[in-house]
DNA sequence: TTTATTTATCGTTTTTTTACGATTAATCTA
DNA sequence: TAGATTAATCGTAAAAAAACGATAAATAAA
């Protein structure tokens, strides 16, 4: 019971899961939002603006860099967060590559 | 702790949320991939091709339907699912008026 | 050099998710 | 009608996620 069985599926399936997986939290959706705003920022700045104490927007921020949606360096005592977009084209075009294309051949459902 | 805050973040941001959530696991994207391939499917169809108990995969079937991403009726003693395209393009939307305007406009990191 | 700032990590608690077997409900078929 | 098929639900257990405060580590400022 309970036993994780993700190892057993496809690793496009596991990679387009792994990907959704790291937005699919308001805080982390909200977290890309303010990246794509404003092209990079640093972590105090986030914190601020989420309704979350800094240790939960450090540990989202880590998921996120974990997944590779997001790159971060350290600049001085402080972490400088950017968006990779390459990520976001990669999920985009396995997303695409599994749906998009049979969407108009599918009519409706039963 | 652990009182989840989801809603003190935008509708916009929930829902983008949800529906990662919903693909968030390699077996509901496997579940999506046949029915996408197939148009509609038969429960027993699905279970046979996931390495999943037909508990576990009817479980992941409600999610999918719950979250809207599918629609399901029952046929007879089966119950026939097939996906809910019009879900997708909501996400697709959605997904792209968040990050895709801002490609361009962002240079690298830090 | 001491103090302040900033962020990551640790430890913990609560909640949610994943998974299964067993059972139930519904509908076919013999 | 009795038995077989099909799928949903229930109960349960283990694992993972979400959140926080406290602390540690690293750097900047006084």
């Amino acid at each position: 019971m309970a036993v994780h069985k993700k190892e057993e599926f496809s690793t496009k399936e596991q990679s387009l899961a792994a990907f959704a997986k790291a937005i699919s939290h308001p805080a982390r959706i909200a977290i890309l939002s303010v990246l794509a705003k404003r092209n990079q920022c640093i972590c105090g700045e986030i914190v601020e603006v989420l309704p979350l104490a800094q240790s939960t927007v450090s540990q989202h921020l880590k998921e996120l860099k974990n997944a590779g949606l997001i790159d971060g360096e350290t600049d001085g005592p402080r972490s400088c967060y950017c968006i990779n977009w390459k990520a976001f084209e990669k999920f985009n075009t396995d997303f695409n590559s599994l749906f998009e294309k049979l969407k108009e051949a599918n009519a409706k459902c039963c």
